[in-house]
DNA sequence: TCCAATTATCATGTATACGATAGGGCAGGA
DNA sequence: TCCTGCCCTATCGTATACATGATAATTGGA
């Protein structure tokens, strides 16, 4: 017999919340448009009551802001605020893979190393689009052992915020070859467990992304 | 003519949110305890459409838990939790002390001084009921130069979480004079720009509420 | 022609009404 | 006695309907 999973009995309410923050992560939406709950109540086929209540929680995790009797615009950041985020999440990162490390076992490392084998392959074979899950699961398989599963969450919440915006310039093969290599060496640091090494690592690792991001800005601008 | 202050003019949704999360924090409601909509809604004279609303953004806060078809609850934090966040927000705080403090101004350095003196009057008068809010804005008063709106946003996230927890030890007057002392020692580390010593020490102080609180417990237990 | 004030219109805010789910108690049978 | 299944009730979930605020259009006057 095979293992029950509870059935998931989805209230409108949080289906609603999932498709609109995996839409607005997708960069369905733009940066500062509105959202219309009678657009969206009609497309979904359910009332405004539940995407009120979807776009209410979408507000508190930051990806939208509601402005009363105006509507919900998708929040735009400017690129000081990316470079904010991306400033914590490092701090964030850093201590929490120099907490995981000493506790990594080779399970924890064997993981880490397939979703690395799978970025290579979709590198390989230009397939892009995964490649923001896979950046995340590999992240995450190095954060596994700390076992802070707030500290997880949390950082999951601020990639959202900032990941349309670090994703524009992620796009060009030649930056997707450097995080894959950053991500072997990575790798290998844990594997040798030279933890302070390893936690200034991906501190730069997570601030390229600011640094592409200001590069392609200028790119643009110019 | 006087100035016109923007007139407030609050949506009961809003309006609601700000007093559950006032009174979630203040400790009205206990950990666990279920807060019915109907019961709310009737206490507010408001339908239950903007308590849910509330509701789901509290949830998105993590100060509630809702669990469909069963309500909201208040979000009990295991001791390891409480210790989790602390962690957090001591290499959160300590890093933006140290991006702060080179750019200190004197007024910046009188105004946290100036919350030093309040507090230690209310300490003599034992006045102790704003000592959360008088910590928060000592806290605050070092960290403003810094310029970092989204960190300090994300500070106060935190501190909500825990803030119930740390609280319970926390009106034992020698707590509170020990902390009084350790804040005052910080201050003098800012005035000095010992920019590292103050990093070190501001995450001693913050990891100390999870070691008070350590205690409170194991005194409980006995 | 331009400005101001008023009205019209639309999206949002809120209340009420209805439907669905979960949990507990009760009755019937093993 | 214990289990099982049904029903019943409290509470939540969702839809519909109405109220209110904000904005655009329009009208009147200077």
């Amino acid at each position: 017999m095979t293992i029950m999973q509870p059935i998931k009995r989805q209230t409108l309410t949080s289906a609603v919340t999932e498709s609109l923050r995996k839409r607005i992560l997708s960069g369905e939406f733009a940066d500062g448009q509105q959202l219309r709950q009678e657009a969206l109540s009609n497309e979904y086929g359910v009332s405004r009551v539940p995407v009120r209540e979807a776009l209410r929680q979408l507000e508190a995790e930051g990806l939208i802001q509601i402005i009363d009797h105006k509507g919900a615009l998708v929040s735009k950041l400017s690129f000081e605020d990316v470079l904010e985020f991306l400033e914590i999440r490092s701090q964030l990162e850093s201590a929490l893979l120099a907490a995981s490390i000493p506790r990594q076992t080779e399970d924890d490392l064997a993981l880490a190393q397939a979703t690395l084998d799978e970025f290579e392959e979709a590198l390989q074979s230009g397939d892009v689009r995964h490649w923001g899950e896979l950046n995340s699961r590999f992240h995450l398989a190095l954060y596994r052992s700390a076992e802070r599963p707030n500290t997880l969450a949390l950082i999951e919440s601020l990639h959202n915020k900032t990941d349309r915006y670090t994703r524009m310039q992620i796009l060009f093969t030649e930056t997707m070859a450097r995080a894959h290599e950053e991500h072997s060496r990575l790798l290998r640091l844990c594997r040798e467990r030279r933890v302070e090494e390893a936690a200034e690592f991906i501190r730069f690792h997570i601030l390229s992304a600011g640094r592409a991001l200001e590069a392609y800005l200028q790119e643009q601008s110019a």
